[in-house]
DNA sequence: CATGAATGAGGATTCATTCAT
DNA sequence: GATGAATGAATCCTCATTCAT
């Protein structure tokens, strides 16, 4: 004899599958992939644990949904580098991976923490394929208008890519301290350690 | 309920115990704190599940009696840079640290998935001053002999430890030119990569 | 690492408690607390071991349910007696205590076995208060009536009911003739053993 | 090159037994039949684990000698109500029963927890009928002599013996009023709870 | 689309028992 | 006699996945 006359405001399947994810960044940054347990993913998601499987096939396929979404966001969020003076923009690709990594500590840690999923393989390459041509467009820039001296790009840019990574290593595992050292990076990274002499 | 076993008592109690832990090394390593089984690791030693316990009573301090071991292995072999020429140091602080983690790659991968199990936070601590306090050896030398330019340490050696560390992290994730790449480090740390005017 | 499995949903939730709570009854009360296995309390559900884990979520708190489900019933049970006769509602409490027991033997040895289980205190505690009172309350009519001769209630009425516990411990552990040591006791109870001189 | 001049003060084989006896006493009695390890029984004897295993073939086969060594022990001290005038032995057998209970409560604790265990049950019956001769014996005395009104022994004597254990189990269960509840016990058995008319 | 009860393999841990020393 | 490391079955509990409703 109830009757619901006000129609239960329900999600589309959009919506759902946003909450999903957003329940498994959550779950997944927090525990691990081996940690985090289907059950938690759904509480939090506001759905059953049956409904997360309506779109997504296995625990494996939601976590690469995950990376895969949560990449495009980043690749966004780096992008805005590219056109910007050569100095300008290795400062700014420094400050916007550790920004990043304030806003996301959690995700960017997890990959981390899963940086060796067999899974993941694919989405990695294609990530760090991207970040290294950024860098190397940068550094082709600052070459090409003499405010960089000459370098082996190749061999130069994972080099400067591993030093902004680390960067961002030592912030989740140790916390502090992320605007002092970002300027410390940058200003290692164009004058050296090394006295000038001459 | 009755239960009949032949137990084999080949090893002393100290050969069981370091078979334990090199394979508590690879199953840990390989799979992680929260996935590796007990059981795995207990085939990979040669004993039986219940014989681990004799020698850790818990998954988890078996797996800081790993930590504890492996990091006294590596102090040991980090120690040597002490008392080298500044930048001779720096070099051979990178190449250790690459070298480290070429013979012990699951090993340090081990350490990086596991970032931020709380458990590790103690020996983690231990771990990273004592790495800042070498490294902030090295650069106060390099001042002090006119080497190195004028920097603030403090802010300095956090710095130069993130940039090694990021090498390592490059390392385990893309896997290739580790030596290559050490070499252009060090270049980088010591020029920077500034065109040097006047 | 991947399951598949085929579930059978055949019973409401209600059904399943019920059948859990049942075979726990059965189990429990064979074996002990120790002594029961969830997986035997599985098998005689009906259901699978992950199964009992909705409905309960340790073995603990199965027993502990199971308990007071039991309690309940038995409160019902023995409340008949309250608006008696004193005589006559104490040979009902007797008959009532031993009908109970052959009824529920199992239960009543479980209550036996685990009676100084710590987590069983606060039950226990809340059932002899109700206990004591009912019989503290067929005393004082039995007085007031008249019918009892002088006592201290407060002295008499734990033994009283120590007597009618010793008699159902005694079919516990015996087994036999319950009908006829129930009116011996009742008699005994009523007109003790010695001779009535003058 | 360490050499123990002074011989080691080692146990007769005599001295293990009933070390481990009194060990297995303190086990059992604390955590029940099947909550005993036989290691905690081993570290409390100050023997190993194996050692135990030289005296007693299985853990059951322990527990049985356990249980007969105490019987032993029982027998002897409930023995010498045997030739006390009828109402004064009534009152020594009530209060030998509870001073036991006293003196080894964790002990008869186990019996109770323990009590339909299949593997006690000849002990059980051995020791049952010889605690009901002894009352018989107490009340044929009683009514021979006239103190004792005329009852059916046969009957009587289980019920008394019952009111005697259901007290003792009070006491293990509530732990309190030993002396004055086996007052009351005695008074009433005695002389019942009914107004004498006439 | 959504639910959530059900499944059962698998995980960490315990423990009676054995046997080489 | 005595030791204690070793065994492995068994325990409680978890969790990815399925499917009747």
């Amino acid at each position: 004899m109830k009757q619901s006359t006000r129609p239960t405001a329900k999600r589309t399947g959009d919506d759902s599958r946003r909450d999903i994810l957003a329940a498994a960044y959550d779950v997944f940054a927090g525990r691990g992939y081996a940690g985090a347990a289907m059950r938690d993913v759904a509480n939090r998601a506001g759905i059953s644990v049956g409904g997360i499987y309506i779109y997504f096939p296995t625990k494996e396929e939601l976590y690469l949904a995950l990376l895969r979404s949560e990449m495009e966001d980043f690749n966004l969020y780096i992008g805005r580098v590219a056109d910007m003076e050569p100095a300008q923009a290795l400062k700014a690709l420094i400050d916007s991976y550790l920004d990043y990594a304030v806003r996301k500590t959690k995700l960017v840690s997890l990959h981390l923490k899963e940086h060796d999923l067999e899974i993941r393989k694919p989405l990695k390459e294609l990530f760090l394929s991207s970040q290294h041509r950024i860098i190397r467009g940068i550094l082709q820039d600052g070459m090409d208008s003499g405010v960089f001296r000459k370098m082996e790009i190749d061999r130069a840019a994972p080099v400067v890519f591993s030093c902004v990574r680390g960067l961002v290593l030592s912030y989740l595992s140790e916390g502090q301290g992320a605007g002092t050292q970002s300027e410390m990076l940058y200003e290692i990274l164009l004058n050296g350690i090394m006295e000038k002499t001459g």
